[in-house]
DNA sequence: GAACTATTTAGAAAGCTATCTAAATAGTTC
DNA sequence: GAACTATTTAGATAGCTTTCTAAATAGTTC
């Protein structure tokens, strides 16, 4: 059940950052790091995380690393979202 | 912003298993404690940590606390991983 | 109002997370 | 192969999180 380590790893707002900024396009790491205002380093820790939780995937070309979405991980975590709200309808609190 | 806090909110099995009890029908803190092996205090804590995310709301009644699922503030989250599967289409990477 | 029941708050400890700097790795180019 | 560029790893640290036990609060019942 890897559903947990994908909730920690959007629960840090640099790494939503990161993924929003992976919309569009792919970005090598150090594009990535050069929005922030954090090392380098930093920024590549965050970006195992992100991997480690399937939400990106990486493909090496020259010295770059290159970080894309992978978006398919996130349908578990809107499957398990959507499955919360479907059941609020009469909620029964027995006055 | 309360977007992150509802995200770290989430982000803890324990109460994403506190939310999926509530899916059905309210319980009482006493409830809900019953459910796992923790100390009521420590099932407290995350209860105030669901409340502040906005994720439950609370009605006292004699002396029992009864929480409920909000579901309205699941929606935020749900509008933020649409976003990002959405775009996940023609991807340019330029072989 | 005394005893009881349900829940929260306080304080402390262990473990986890995010960050940094410095060093290591790896691949490129001349 | 030496120098350069891009990125990751290692080690350290500050701060946050989760958990506990004990005590406090608050409301109920007789």
């Amino acid at each position: 059940m890897a559903l947990n380590q994908t909730f920690k790893a959007i629960a840090d707002p640099v790494r939503r950052q990161i993924l929003e900024g992976l919309r569009t396009q792919r970005q090598s790491a150090g594009e990535i790091a050069a929005e922030f205002q954090l090392s380098q380093a930093t920024v590549s820790y965050h970006l195992k995380l992100l991997k480690q939780a399937g939400l990106v995937s990486v493909t090496k070309e020259k010295n770059f690393v290159y970080y894309e979405l992978n978006a398919s991980v996130f349908e578990e975590m809107l499957a398990w979202l959507y499955s919360m709200r479907q059941d609020e309808r009469g909620n029964q609190r027995e006055k």
